[in-house]
RNA sequence: GCGCCCGUAGCUCAACCGGAUAGAGCAUCGGCCUUCUAAGCCGAGGGUUGCAGGUUCAAGUCCUGCCGGGCGCACCA
């Protein structure tokens, strides 16, 4: 990273309150003595069309009519009882029915601009109130290999953690793995039957997916060997040391494997944030316990289960959330009531993320209430599923190849790579191979990530080949051609220039990128409240189209010195706001593409 | 049958707790490289936001009812 010079002056500030933070406050004081309401909500938001100035407040109208005011006139006085101490506002004016546009003063924006040259990360400042937040993502079954539908959940389960580690927050990964069901009966009785120390089994290990095809082709096929399989689970849940032991072998191999793939996603989780289901094993009798003991639990066709009123199954019968089957084995759910409990007791987490797939809402909705009803989770704990949508085949199925197995997220992003590879090559074939292959590398799997990331995440959305790996338009590199543009011109500025500091705007295009690179901190506010990444890739996307805009129509290295110098700024702005908002993304940067 | 989610341009998707004239990309057509990386920029065409009502100063967004799609609903995870 290129080191940036302090701007001479000694009189910049930080600023701690993003722009529309800070404009909600002052607006929202005004209105609120206006209409002698208090806490009125001005609902500023961006300028919904540039002629309407920089930012816009629709609240009045509606404050208006709880205190019998017109619209317009109350929005006056709120304009006239605006306490601007930053001296942000260049004009404020009431237009329509009442709303109140904002344009803000060039030098203003200069101030902020020029604090954040003076200390890039003061641009997303921390939240004031620091919470523990667990994230709950990603959580394949180790049975198999990851496919394509491990992508979303990952991914976003990686950018809410950076994005919430970002604004200063303990977050806690969890990779809630399936490493504990009948499955693995069936292949520990599989790997007996190969020999555990052939160079057999070693190999068949290399690809789980084939691997799990035979056993379970073993076990659709051969009574005896299905026999077997099911004793296996018994003697594995047991604690019989040669199964566990066996056991152990596969999952370090299916760990390893994922791991990998975390590494070329670079997805932060780690064999540290593991949370596998086998790791509840030793709870889960004292789950069923201690609901018995708060009177929760209830037996149903020898099954023990939880009954909540708010739950109803078909013909409006209640519905069970069953804790132990009748053979006495636990499920899913009492193995989420377990983390549940530790989450919110030993953790102490303020918020507990769950990215899982949409259609196990019911699931969440039936756990969450469970384990409020029996006192597992504090009363304090916000609980929150963060759903996602299925990835879609063409003919509106949920993703499968031809043969009926889904992709490999692996084959997926080599595929990507390839792809990739050549692009870089044919575009820029002077730089050598290793380089091409670092970028297409990159690029190849970015493009993947940001293809997932930038949808939003409740839809279902189609899978296709051409749209996933499309480097053009809003895709990742577009925003990474925008960096290496920008650090080409910083390479290129020479050292005869070492001033980083901005001073006047005389472009249109100029005042944009800048009002732009600004309003980083406010999506970033969102995201972390909302959950939705995509919002982020929306706002990194308008500001690469900014810079693109500003690079198209100002010259930077030939302009007289002092625009030079305001615009090289304006450039190296724009790459930390970029740089930044794309590491919350999980994308790293290029010099070169 | 009940519940959750979704329905926006030919295709894939946006639209910040309801805001002013619904935006991008891909695809199509037309312009811009002897000047900082053309993976780019500028422009054109393309819409009754599934349908019908309702609430509101204001509805793609909220409510009701239909139509269409996805998913879930007792011992899988």
């Amino acid at each position: 990273m290129s080191t940036i010079p302090a701007p001479r002056k000694s009189t910049v500030r930080l600023f701690m309150e993003n722009i529309k933070d800070y404009l909600s406050r002052i607006v929202g004081d005004a209105l609120s003595e206006a209409a002698d309401i208090a806490g009125s909500d001005p609902n500023v938001i961006t300028a919904s069309r540039p002629e309407f100035g920089d930012y816009q407040a629709n609240g009045v109208m509606a404050v208006a009519g709880r205190c019998c005011r017109k619209p317009r006139e109350l929005a006056e006085a709120v304009i006239a009882g605006l306490r601007d101490e930053e001296d942000l506002v260049a004009s404020a004016e009431v237009a329509g029915p009442g709303f109140i546009n904002i344009k803000l003063r060039d030098q203003a924006l200069i101030a902020r601009g020029n604090g954040v040259l003076h200390d890039p990360l003061s641009l997303i400042p921390p939240d004031s109130q620091p919470r523990k937040i667990v994230v709950d993502h990603s959580s394949p079954n180790l049975a198999k290999e990851m496919h394509v539908g491990h992508l979303r959940g990952t991914v976003i389960g990686d950018c809410l953690s950076r994005v919430l580690e970002r604004l200063g927050h303990e977050v806690i990964r969890q990779n809630h793995v399936g490493d504990w069901g009948t499955q693995f009966g069936m292949l520990i009785s599989y790997m007996q039957d190969l020999g555990e120390d052939s160079s057999d089994l070693q190999t068949e290990l290399e690809d789980l997916e084939t691997f799990y095809r035979a056993a379970k082709d073993k076990f659709d096929s051969d009574s005896a060997f299905a026999d077997r399989a099911r004793l296996s689970v018994v003697k594995l849940q047991g604690g019989d040391p040669e199964y566990l032991s066996a056991w152990q072998r596969f999952i370090d191999e299916s760990s390893r494997h994922c791991q990998e793939i975390y590494g070329r996603l670079d997805v932060g989780l780690t064999l540290a944030d593991l949370d596998a289901e086998s790791r509840y094993n030793d709870d889960l009798e004292g789950i069923v316990r201690e609901l018995e003991e708060k009177g929760l639990l209830q037996e149903s066709d020898g099954a023990r289960c939880v009954f909540l009123p708010e739950f109803k199954g078909k013909d409006g019968e209640p519905l069970p959330v069953i804790v132990q089957k009748s053979d006495g084995g636990y499920l899913y759910s009492t193995t989420d009531l377990a983390a549940v409990r530790m989450r919110s007791f030993d953790f102490k987490a303020d918020r507990s993320l769950y990215v899982v797939d949409a259609r196990q809402s019911l699931h969440f909705q039936q756990v969450f209430a469970v384990a409020q009803a029996a006192g597992m989770a504090s009363a304090e704990i916000s609980l929150e599923h963060i759903a996602y949508g299925t990835i879609m085949g063409k003919d509106g199925r949920p993703y499968k190849t031809r043969s009926g197995d889904s992709v490999k997220l692996a084959d997926l992003l080599d595929e990507a790579v390839t792809r990739a590879f050549e692009l870089v090559s044919g575009k820029n074939p002077d730089l050598d191979e290793d380089e091409r292959r670092l970028i297409a590398e990159n690029v190849g799997i970015t493009s993947v990530k940001y293809a997932d990331l930038s949808k939003n995440r409740m839809s279902d959305y189609v899978f296709d080949w051409s749209t996933m790996l499309s480097f053009e338009g809003n895709t990742a590199p577009y925003l990474l051609y925008a960096c290496t543009r920008i650090k080409s011109l910083l390479r290129k500025q020479g050292d005869d220039c070492s001033v980083n500091e901005l001073t006047e705007l005389t472009q249109p295009e100029e005042r944009a990128l800048l009002l732009k690179a600004l309003q980083l901190p406010e999506i970033v506010e969102i995201v972390a409240r909302e959950c939705y990444p995509n919002l982020l890739c929306n706002y990194l996307y308008e500001l690469s189209g900014a810079f693109m805009r500003f690079y198209e129509a100002c010259p930077v290295l030939k302009a007289e010195p002092r625009i030079r110098n305001t615009r090289l700024a304006l450039a190296s702005l724009t790459e930390q706001a970029l740089k930044q908002g794309l590491d919350l993304l999980g994308i790293n940067t290029l010099e070169r593409m």
